[in-house]
DNA sequence: ACCTGTTATGCTCTGTTTGAGTATATATCT
DNA sequence: AGATATATACTCAAACAGAGCATAACAGGT
């Protein structure tokens, strides 16, 4: 274990940091003209930095004058092929994941960064107005395909169940959850380009399925959402993403863009109301049209009184 | 980025490889005499393994001779000071914990390995016979004089609030999935000796609470346990730790180690056998008291049929 | 002033899930 | 047979989730 030694890689820190505007749910991305789009990411310097994630606030504070929030770990990816490496580099690269929030309030951004709608990069996701028309029309017969083409039965058998568990099925619904998952099914289909990149399929296919990302940011940012999704209902920290004060149709209409749904807006309120996550301020908005609605905020308090408070998701079902 | 670059580390992989042996939830650790306990660990060696995964299994089955079934990875610590180093070693580790699931078949060991039921690193987290008496004896005592040594009003605060959340409270109560909480609040309190060693705090205490690790490996410990905790309850894992065929109940008793809580028994049945989790076998046990009790099997279709099946604890109150 | 469109907010109704307990069945041991 | 121990079936009420109706408060047009 020296300097030296084979054992040796350097550590790559990317950061999927995320804000809401206008309804749209977008991550900071370095875009250059030409490029597949990349997350921000730099090495980890162990002689500087006490943590990970101390590293990580300190060059994207650095790069993207940017004062990230909430930042939470996503997970380590050490796959070979997944980073490509230049020629002559020996080096191994491990890259860490890191998901950030963010209220997009500094309006200097970096140079070449800029905030991309992160269904660019999944169009699949996004159910808001209505089930999403790549998936009927691309990506159910490609897949439908993926499961004929499986080498024997068993293998068909297991492709079918996989397909039916992400993308739903007569029995089964849409599980908003499962970004990863579907992402992960679709590179392996050889329906992402990322996969006929990596070496990994050739089935000519090469659809053009969402934006592609350079190494592996594509799948760091599925993990992103997934994990974004799933902690908003047992965590507050949807609220990282809003203004001071706001009504609940801009909660609720925060929620939606990042969980990819429609809520039912009564007992959205009813929720969020009997948690006791947000308080009246007493003063009201004035819309261009339609009654005011009473503007809210955040209710700190709730992190010491419920054990975990978070948003939960009361569907809408399609009217 | 190169080979030499100051950004160079070593990763080194951390195992908390579980199993369940009556009734009592362990963890295969390297114990050495007079050291204190360790996970087992290896380098990393990027040449050799095409991920971290695989880097972890094969090294693990080297070691061990254990085939390890579920593996999952858990968190990448890179904190300086968790970690020591020997003298004159430059080069920073970073660890990645892993937790592997295994029933426990292979009866040769590596050498110097030996299973030990995780509660004696964490005494406070094992409530099945009654609430631990060293939360009241021990650890309630010295987290209010922790409360109280508080530097200023509003720290001292946020202290009452954190540890009402971690370890319960009158109008809160026990949540079994906070061990990671629990530790990390200890911790930071100077109760397990690990903070004195790492030289975070010197309150003189040095209390012996729980049988200490070497490195951060509790914390990667605390990790998978309160990982399992909360995977349990949605993806059908346990039976990762259950032999072909089992009763109910014993079943249930394995759900109860590894949460560290009681669970209503008739409610419990009903879970499991609604989510379709199992499926008799026709076979019955003979107790040697008793009615016996039907043999079940994990129903593998589950998996195709549910989106997130697993064993939700129907606790069982204080009687 | 009244009607219409639009959004906000309050409340009801119903079916499902959860928590807790009672009742009954089938063993062994004495 | 009776006591004890475990397994399994079933009941009941409270809590919750899903869906929708009803009413309130605004703007603008008639």
């Amino acid at each position: 274990m020296t300097d030296t030694g084979k054992h040796v890689v350097t550590i790559g820190l990317s950061a999927a940091i995320v804000s809401v505007v206008e309804d749209s749910p977008s991550v900071l991305v370095v875009h250059t003209a030409g490029a597949d789009d990349s997350l921000p990411f730099g090495p980890f310097d162990p002689l500087a930095h006490r943590t990970l994630e101390s590293g990580l606030r300190t060059w994207v504070g650095e790069q993207t004058y940017l004062d990230l929030g909430y930042v939470e770990q996503l997970y380590t990816f050490g796959d070979r092929g997944r980073h490509t490496l230049k020629p002559g580099e020996n080096a191994r690269v491990v890259s860490v994941g890191y998901l950030a929030l963010t209220k997009q309030l500094g309006e200097r951004n970096a140079p070449d960064s800029i905030w991309r709608g992160w269904y660019r990069y999944f169009p699949w996701e996004d159910w808001r107005d209505q089930k999403p028309a790549v998936i009927d029309e691309v990506i159910g017969p490609a897949l439908k395909d993926f499961v004929a083409t499986a080498p024997d039965k068993s293998c068909a058998e297991l492709r079918r169940d996989r397909v039916r568990l992400c993308f739903g099925g007569e029995d089964i619904g849409w599980d908003e959850e499962k970004v990863l998952e579907r992402y992960e099914l679709l590179y392996e289909a050889g329906l992402v380009t990322e996969s006929a990149r990596d070496g990994r399929i050739a089935t000519g296919h090469a659809l053009p399925l969402g934006d592609r990302m350079m190494f592996d940011h594509r799948r760091i940012l599925a993990t992103a959402i997934a994990r974004l999704r799933g902690k908003m209902k047992y965590r507050p920290v949807v609220f990282e993403l809003m203004p001071a004060s706001f009504t609940l149709l801009e909660l609720q209409r925060t929620v939606e863009a990042i969980s990819g749904i429609r809520l039912h807006k009564q007992n959205f309120r009813r929720l969020v109301e009997d948690q006791g996550l947000v308080e009246g301020t007493g003063k009201f908005n004035s819309p261009p049209r339609g009654r005011p609605a009473e503007l809210f905020r955040f209710r700190r308090e709730v992190l010491r009184e419920r054990p975990s408070p978070g948003v939960r998701l009361a569907r809408q079902r399609a009217t």
